[in-house]
DNA sequence: CGAAGAATTGAGACGGCTCAACCAAAGTGG
DNA sequence: CCACTTTGGTTGAGCCGTCTCAATTCTTCG
């Protein structure tokens, strides 16, 4: 499904995806070539082994990176919100399947014609480059929840990741006080994020709802009625603090 | 420890590494830039939270990438060979602890200067840009492992990993047939790569020695007779092949 | 209102962890 | 040169956290 293309100037991800560094210039080039697709809930936006024509950044709506085994065991390697950038420029193959967990607009380039954008301008090259790398930072981190924390630390983890989110997207600083937020994923998905099952991460919520660490309206409606206390859980590195 | 200089037209990994796309003149900016330097095994090479003064590629030697919390657990989350990169153009801070496992001579260049080459030359920005991408991909493939495999798994993953690597690297096609390697991991290493304990690694290579899938000499020389077998075990998505 | 899917809860099994002993190889010092 | 220590690895016994299997409740939607 197609959509009128919103001028870049307009775009909501403007100065956060992979344009965020763009002048006018190369981003009149980024606009010859962009267009706009939405895939609904539920439908796959690439799949590992599969030759992949586009690359993308996603406008609105949230997806998921995932690798599933032959067994059926499924793992989450990343979470896909505004901004992010879909696929890898100079590989011709997928590497994960990415599937879209909401309806997710996508703005979205031909590969070829992406490649050469990125050979002939050094702005996209290295934001690129930069987004790549806390990419990677992202991934390590949740190395270390996947390999070192309890389920319960992780479930934590996973809510401050959100709140962290959200904060950055909106600017905001964060300190403490009492948040709400709305969970993109099932329990399922959350489940095979955080490397447990369905029932674990299920027992971990009504642990945390027990203890007065979040209240919920609803399964995927969370209250925390202060981040600092839920902090403590999480046992990382960070000191505590969110910046 | 300084070391004198090598040309870089001789260096082992001119082909691999960052600098792997440089035509001549680029080749001898970095060599203006570069120098050698040695760690000791067991020496820190960069440290969590601490500024980055120095980005540099692994000539020789084993390093390892990990993070440590509060309480004492660790978790690995890269390996760092001949050719690998470490540190990020473009911030300040590390992000990961960077520590010698054996003694490692490192190629190392100032970042500001190398921050520089990177804006002024194309080919080191791409080079660099596939290979965070790459990494990306090994620490998202990392992530499976962390989050749902068995420890057995783990295990054969680990080894077979290994097997790749030196395969990769000396462009050899290893079909199937016996193959020694030399583990560059203590046991302890090796469970906070994969998120074990010593223990149940050690448990896993007396199992997978005793069912015949390993051999060994000493602790850290295995034999893999039969590299399809070990394959077996992995149960990951790559079909038994190894490309 | 009934059906289907999502989430929660319970009971028991099991894999990996903890704690502890033991072993082998490699120093170290008298 | 040999006791002693140190370090890294292996093995054993029992425990605990998470998984598995199953039932129940909640939610959504025709």
């Amino acid at each position: 499904m197609r959509l009128s293309k919103t001028a870049c100037s307009d775009c909501p991800i403007r100065h956060r995806a992979v344009c965020a560094e763009c002048d006018t210039d190369e981003l009149s080039i980024l606009e010859g070539i962009k267009s706009y697709v939405t895939i609904p809930s539920g439908g796959s936006i690439a799949l590992a082994g599969e030759p992949l024509h586009y690359l993308s950044s996603v406008v609105t709506g949230c997806a998921t990176i995932s690798k599933t085994l032959e067994d059926g065991r499924r793992q989450l390697v990343g979470l896909l919100l505004p901004s992010d950038f879909i696929g890898r420029p100079g590989r011709a193959n997928q590497s994960f399947d990415v599937e879209a967990v909401s309806d997710v607009t996508l703005c979205r380039f031909e590969r070829k014609a992406f490649e050469g954008i990125v050979r002939a301008s050094p702005n996209v090259a290295r934001r690129l480059l930069t987004m790549t790398l806390d990419e990677l930072d992202v991934a390590r981190d949740w190395q270390v929840l996947l390999g070192r924390l309890s389920a319960r630390e992780r479930v934590a983890h996973f809510l401050l990741s959100l709140v962290r989110r959200e904060a950055s997207d909106s600017g905001a600083d964060l300190v403490s006080g009492a948040i709400t937020l709305q969970l993109p994923l099932s329990r399922e998905m959350i489940a095979d994020y955080l490397g447990l099952t369905i029932e674990t991460t299920s027992r971990q919520f009504t642990a945390l709802r027990r203890d007065g660490l979040i209240e919920s309206a609803s399964a995927r409606q969370i209250l925390v009625p202060d981040l600092a206390r839920l902090m403590l859980e999480t046992m990382d590195d960070d000191g505590g603090t969110i910046a």
